[in-house]
DNA sequence: AAACTAGTTGAACGTTCGTTCCACTAGTCG
DNA sequence: CGACTAGTGGAACGAACGTTCAACTAGTTT
């Protein structure tokens, strides 16, 4: 009261960036933990594999816990997408718009990383159904239209189509197409300028 | 033994084309209308919420039922994918190479048939974790080789792949693209010949 | 030190689930 | 007609589930 402005010893720590390794700090870590084997558990299994238990499982963590930061399974669905949305949006950033890069990251995303973008597109659709949630879905489109802003309307709309449709169409394909394959393609829908 | 180029009754009714209201005609209605309930289900619930038990009230049908026509969960989605992507590839069929048709099916899968076209897409990537599913899930692409055959592979490739994607970001979109809005963007993708 | 509170945990509730079983009905076949 | 069999449906099993709860631990604040 008498001292309105006066700087509480949390405050201090946090404007020395000092994370304190206490209770906020430990809750903050088992949360991300439980995010990142919801993603973990989606990956493996499908969205339909998420439960609590599941979840709790593969983070080693007890069931309470899942159910203490994020109260419905809704939530915590809710909060991966979001999440992982915006790790994929950081995973395109550092790509070039060269067809020979996009292409080697389509390869990419559906070789080695096969199962985190299936992942990403099982809440793509989850999404769908969750019209509070589309915009996080839609953040890569918008990161894209910042990337390649100066091609045409029509001409950019189709080329992220073709993004998307070549992800999940490589994902049912019986073998993965490669860089090599999917840089003719690419290259057909980005023009140089 | 004696006879064996005999014709039974039942191969009679058969080569006569006459369905015979008996047992077997009644079950495959039966079996129809379970898959079709199904369908129903996937698209009101998503794939998630399919379990022999929620098809069953859907087809107003026991449970015991469900379980007898398809043991398992699994047979019940492996059939209710193969069904609807070959119902799919029929609805195709019937739309001609030019960009106003595909925009306006395109235009329908995400305004009118969304429900459809959502359910679609789940069984899509519940294909891309069961091989056996894929040639199932993959045969509108082909279908889609046999009517614009005449393009080039890569822009057919990358065609092919924008017609998915423009399908599944018209699912999370705020409001469903319109063919007027398709067209331009088809057209580019689709030269003339 | 004392009050407070964020986080932890195991137990428990009622529900829904996949699947199996068995007694039963009614077409089919010889 | 008599044997057979495809289909029906109610009941039941154990398992897994979402969620709640209350007792507890240990950082935090005053």
């Amino acid at each position: 009261m008498a001292d309105a402005g006066r700087v509480t010893p949390v405050d201090a720590r946090r404007s020395r960036g000092v994370p304190a390794d206490g209770r906020r700090a430990r809750g903050d870590r088992r949360r991300r933990a439980i995010l990142a084997a919801t993603l973990r558990v989606i990956e493996r299994e499908g969205v339909s594999g998420v439960s609590h238990r599941s979840v709790a499982r593969e983070a080693d963590v007890p069931v309470s816990s899942t159910a203490y930061y994020y109260a419905t399974l809704d939530d915590l669905l809710i909060a991966c997408l979001k999440w992982s949305a915006s790790e994929m949006a950081v995973a395109f950033g550092s790509v070039s718009p060269t067809p020979s890069s996009v292409a080697r990251f389509l390869a990419d995303a559906v070789g080695p990383h096969r199962g985190r973008t299936l992942a990403e597109y099982e809440l793509y659709l989850f999404a769908a159904r969750r019209p509070e949630l589309r915009p996080a879905a839609r953040r890569w489109i918008t990161l894209l239209s910042s990337v390649f802003g100066t091609m045409q309307p029509a001409a950019f709309l189709g080329f992220v189509a073709a993004l998307d449709g070549l992800l999940i169409q490589g994902l049912i394909a019986d073998f993965p197409p490669t860089a090599e394959q999917l840089e003719p393609v690419v290259s057909l829908l980005m023009p140089p300028r």
